[in-house]
DNA sequence: TAAAGTAGTTTACAATATAAACTATAATTT
DNA sequence: AAATTATAGTTTATATTGTAAACTACTTTA
């Protein structure tokens, strides 16, 4: 790609997108508010969400709220700055 | 997805998005110089042109310079419109 | 006239995205 | 208390996509 700068394979997803768009905004998150705020399955969430964890985008932790188990997921400071890369990537797609 | 909206599948690829991006603002343009732009091998840069033409995006028209074939591809219409709206749904992802 | 170059297309394979099926536990219902 | 439904996810199988390699067809050059 010569006039375009390659787009981070790992964000040029759209649900992966969501996820870190979300997280970026509210730095922390359970998995079914993520779930509900993109509209997901569980299991496409549960795959990318784990993608995201061994790029060391997110870190995930599982404890429990009562008796139920509860997946939450931070942004790491990779994921933020692999997040304004993308973006700023992507505006000089669009703005050209 | 509820609080995302969808992101249209056929912009939402790296070569074709950069070649939408492209058609944007030069309206028409050849195969060479889109392939020398984006850096693509031809193979999948004619795979991409014909998923853009056959969504209506562009308009492929093939004619001989010399004794050469040109492929020449043209942004239409409904193509504008669709990557204005890519690029909207997008802004709306990334400033959340 | 053989080799190399140009302009693409077709095809085969690898990677990705996604839903469906599944596991495990908890809470309800009958 | 057994069966049913609900919650919170994970695993796996499949369909879709992206991509490069191989190919076609023609032209130019050595």
């Amino acid at each position: 790609m010569s006039d375009f700068k390659n787009l981070d394979p790992l964000l040029h997803s759209q649900l992966r997108l969501a996820v870190m768009s979300l997280l970026v905004s509210v730095q922390s998150a359970e998995f079914v508010f993520i779930k509900e705020k993109t509209g997901a399955t569980a299991g496409n969430l549960s795959v990318q969400i784990d993608k995201l964890n061994n790029a060391g985008y997110i870190e995930v932790t599982k404890s429990f709220k009562g008796k139920k188990p509860v997946t939450t997921c931070n942004i790491s400071k990779k994921g933020i700055e692999a997040f304004e890369s993308y973006v700023n990537t992507l505006q000089s797609y669009i703005k050209k």
